[in-house]
RNA sequence: GCCCCUAUGGCGGAACUGGUAGACGCGUCCGACUCAAAAUCGGAUUCCGCAAGGAGUGCUGGUUCGAUUCCGGCUAGGGGCACCA
């Protein structure tokens, strides 16, 4: 039968358009049917879409387009994270607006976004920097502020002194800004914050409810907020050694048990107990000074020598008055974990020891292991930080180091320093707030002036949006927000008297840390959220899944979950703390990389061919040699990228998302390989031609359900498909329900054939069968490559859009075979295999196994010993 | 340094809860159709061996009738955190 060829480049504009036009993905809130919300990570408008936004769009429009078929009233919206310092750059460089600029990059990527034929509500779209979207932003901001989750604070802040702005802790990685890779250096610098500490410990044990996400990205998370159990200790300063003023010292330890291996205290540099010392002391505050000015980036921190400096302090042992300890200012306290001071334990902590060696202090072993002896037991070079049983701690010793912590933690509570016991329990977290404040244009502005009477007022909510100025000059460093000849000019709200502005915008993470609380009523003008829209039966949160990179496992994540909460906490949400019920964090695309004499080369420009068995790369331009490198993750820098653009062009959007989901387990990387195009698209062709082959002679033919023979196989793969592909999309395991897909064309493609070859004798049950196995196919086929599925449907002349149907209904009965195939093993190896009917009971398998030949001959007239049978399973005879 | 993950043919990977290892795809080889090519279709493809047969899921030891799967010890690769007291 002559078929031609599937042609997408007519077909998927045409279906696009006619999903259009029937509104078939605009969602409505009151819609009865239970509610399903997927949502892909949006994206930043950079200019292009590449293939990794395809990957990750593609896994979540075959999860929409998979619920929509199940019944349910599917959410599955877009939008732009629209601000950000690359629009700036752009600007700069370009003599461009970072508006102007971010629009037409909004508009290109929409286009390509179409063409993919994703199932998106793009009545919904929002943008981050659209007034209409940050307007809400600040007023949850005020409201943060007002509910007392927002401070702003003098602090140590990194500063990213090629983005000219601070940046969070999170966007700090190996002491480089996340953007810039600068080295981050540190500065004192009075900032905004969202007081997300406040909520360290719901954000960590909520953790565990949180059963759909991968338990990576929850150990991370569990990683970053870094909840530790201690005793905050009070060790009185000893008399004639502290300073005016002061009587005691408090650190944070998470080894009390170990006070008896104590031989000194060290502070921050910036500790006050250090800073008064210093007064009169000028070369321990030269020695302070130094510690202060070396080395501000975490690089050079990480390689800096330890060093300490005695301040003549000394503090009193809580269980010996006679004890006394000296107290150092060592370089490596830091003031802002814990109290900003330890008390130094050298048998026990490798960097104590390293101090103690250097400055002569004395080691005293405290915990050995079991085994030891403790007459003879030592500490010289490396410390003993295992468990094991204390020694040299008077009435401690023999005791297990958690019982010490635990004896030592309750004596401490029970005596008091002043009028505060000497000792507390304490849970400390190692998440910091989350520093907001940035010192550039394109971002939402904070919406507050700082006037010189009324400190910092917020700006009424009659003034909302604070926009941004239209007009702007990135001809100086620095924030243009702060050089704009008017904009920060305005009377206080409260006075009336003149203030400013403040100059900075939020961190674009913020814009994004609620975004999808937006989508569910993007129209609400006067609130961020409606509360009918997000909450109860019909509300829309949580997100039922997520998807999108790891690279978000922190920041974006554990920001989101912060906004749930304060959203909560201020009313705009009352329901949902968790924002993402489920979360996917799929994996990169990869390519070849291809470097040669004059740099990286592009996949385009390379010519692959096969000499001898080995591949060998040359440029097309000029046949020079080329070099094939390892497989990366795209970069433009590295130029191993390929456009989805060109691909869709040849192969058409099917094909570049077919491929997208094959193979590669979806949490893995992809590799893209023209070799792999190829073959998705060869697919493509194949079911177009199964399907217009058999729509062709099976025109008139009702479908049904095959009873025996040829007829029944053809059934039984259908059915088993359906259950099988379902089973694996609601897994996303798009790979194996893929493999699935072509097991049933692998099968049903000669059955067709040998029906066409019969043609009028073929019998009505075959092709009933196959008629059913078609449709199936082709509903099967619809969340992975919805055009060609349109098409098929279209063939099959079923009226309707495929897009439109149900997902089909399998017959349990249909999916379990009537005869086992059981492989007889012997002592545990394979010898033959044995079929037998689904009912047979134990005693006949059994029976028939040991009838088998291979066993005969191996028994050789002796009994076995023991006979295993796994009922439709296997079989096992022990000789 | 600490924490975590991964390891299966030439390649990507499959194998439910301990039950036939290598589904499915890519590549390669052989064949059909064709004047030829493309497209398509059929067959082969873990390794050793002509074969019978044997070996085999990073290495190593264990549990079990039976281990890719569970446990112990290693090796390699990847990721996260890192002066956090």
């Amino acid at each position: 039968m002559a078929t031609e060829r599937y042609n997408p480049r007519a077909s998927e504009p045409k279906w696009q358009k006619a999903w259009a036009e029937a509104k078939l993905f605009e969602t409505q809130n009151d819609d009865p049917r239970p509610k399903y919300y997927v949502l892909e990570m949006f994206p930043y408008p950079s200019g292009r879409i590449h293939i990794g936004h395809v990957r990750n769009y593609a896994m979540g429009d075959v999860v929409a387009r998979y619920r929509r078929a199940r019944g349910f009233n599917v959410l599955h919206p877009m939008g732009w994270d629209a601000f950000g310092l690359p629009a700036e750059n752009a600007a700069r460089d370009n003599k461009v607006n970072p508006r102007d600029w971010t629009y037409a990059n909004i508009d290109t990527m929409k286009r390509q976004l179409k063409t993919m034929g994703l199932s998106l509500d793009w009545s919904r779209e929002i943008a981050t920097c659209d007034p209409a979207y940050y307007r809400h932003q600040q007023k949850l901001f005020l409201d943060f502020w007002k509910a007392g989750l927002v401070e702003r604070k003098s602090a140590k802040v990194n500063w990213d002194p090629e983005d000219m702005t601070v940046l969070a802790n999170e966007q700090v990685i190996d002491g480089r800004g996340w953007r810039s890779g600068a080295l981050v250096e540190q500065r004192d610098l009075t900032q905004w914050f969202f007081k997300i500490t406040a909520m360290s410990q719901d954000l960590l044990y909520s953790l565990d409810t949180l059963e759909r996400w991968p338990d990576k990205v929850k150990l991370m998370q569990a990683n970053w907020i870094g909840r530790s159990e201690g005793l905050l200790l009070r060790w009185p300063l000893a008399e004639g050694t502290a300073p005016a003023g002061e009587s005691e010292l408090e650190v944070y330890t998470t080894r009390p048990d170990t006070i008896f291996g104590a031989s000194f205290m060290a502070i921050a540099a910036d500790h006050p107990l250090a800073r008064k010392a210093a007064e009169g002391n000028p070369a321990l505050a030269a020695f302070i000074q130094e510690v202060k000015h070396g080395g501000t980036s975490a690089a050079e921190i990480e390689t800096a020598e330890k060093k300490g400096f005695d301040t003549g302090i000394r503090v009193t042992h809580p269980f010996d008055p006679a004890w006394t300890l000296p107290v150092y200012v060592a370089n490596f306290v830091l003031m802002d974990y814990g109290t900003g001071a330890i008390f130094g334990c050298p048998s026990g902590d490798q960097r104590d020891l390293d101090f103690a060696n250097k400055y002569g202090l004395p080691v005293v072993p405290v915990v050995m292991p079991a085994d030891a002896d403790a007459a003879t037991f030592q500490i010289t070079e490396t410390a003993f930080t295992d468990d094991g049983v204390m020694i040299n701690s008077r009435f401690l010793d023999g005791m297990s180091p958690a019982a010490a912590f635990e004896k030592v933690a309750d004596l401490l509570e029970q005596r008091s320093l002043g009028n505060r016991p000497m000792g507390e329990r304490k849970v400390q977290f190692r998440l910091r707030d989350w520093l907001i404040s940035r010192q550039r244009y394109w971002g939402c502005p904070i919406p507050v002036i700082h006037c010189e009477v009324c400190g910092a007022v917020p700006v009424p909510a009659k003034n909302l949006p604070v926009e941004l100025p239209a007009e702007v000059s990135f001809d100086k460093p620095g924030n243009p927000l702060d050089h704009h000849p008017t904009w920060k000019h305005v009377d206080c709200p409260q006075c009336g008297k003149p203030a400013r502005r403040d100059t900075d915008t939020m961190d674009t993470f913020v814009d994004s840390s609620w975004y999808f609380a937006r989508f569910t009523d993007p129209w609400n003008e006067d609130q961020p959220t409606t509360l009918s829209a997000v909450d109860g039966k019909r509300g829309w949160l949580p997100v039922n899944q997520y998807i999108g990179g790891v690279e978000h496992a922190i920041l974006h994540l554990l920001y989101s979950r912060f906004y749930a909460r304060a959203m909560k906490a201020t009313g705009h949400l009352n329901d949902a703390v968790e924002p993402f019920e489920g979360l996917f964090t799929q994996g990169m695309v990869v390519h070849e990389t291809y470097k040669g004499a004059d740099g990286w080369a592009a996949p385009s420009d390379v010519r692959i061919e096969e000499v001898d068995g080995k591949r060998r790369a040359s440029l097309i331009a000029d046949g020079s040699p080329v070099e094939i490198g390892p497989i990366e993750k795209m970069s433009k820098s590295k130029k191993n990228t390929v456009s989805p653009e060109e691909i869709t062009d040849s192969y058409g959007a099917d094909t570049t998302r077919w491929f997208m989901l094959s193979d590669s387990p979806p949490e893995r990387d992809v590799e893209w390989t023209d070799d792999g195009a190829a073959g998705a698209h060869r697919f493509v062709q194949r079911v177009w031609r199964l399907v217009a082959d058999g729509a062709e002679i099976l025109d008139s033919v009702a479908a049904g359900t095959g009873g025996e023979g040829d007829a029944l196989a053809v059934s039984k793969a259908a059915h088993k498909s359906v259950k099988q592909v379902g089973e694996d999309i609601e897994k996303l395991a798009f790979n194996r329900a893929i493999a699935r897909l072509y097991e049933l064309v692998n099968s049903l493609q000669p059955a067709l054939a040998s029906i066409i070859s019969a043609n009028a004798d073929a019998d009505a049950g075959s092709k009933a069968a196959m008629r059913q196995a078609l449709e199936f196919l082709v509903l099967l086929i619809a969340p992975m490559m919805p055009h060609l599925a349109e098409e098929c449907w279209d063939a099959l002349g079923n009226g309707g859009m495929a897009a439109e149907q149900h997902w089909p209904a399998f017959d349990p009965v249909l999916t379990v075979d009537n005869e086992i195939v059981y492989p007889v093993q012997l002592n545990g190896k394979k010898r033959g295999e044995l079929t037998i009917s689904r009912d047979a009971d134990q005693g006949a398998v059994e029976k028939a196994a040991l009838a088998l030949d291979a066993v005969q001959k191996a028994l050789d007239g002796k009994a076995p010993r023991k006979v295993i049978v796994v009922p439709q399973r296997i079989v096992n005879v022990v000789i």
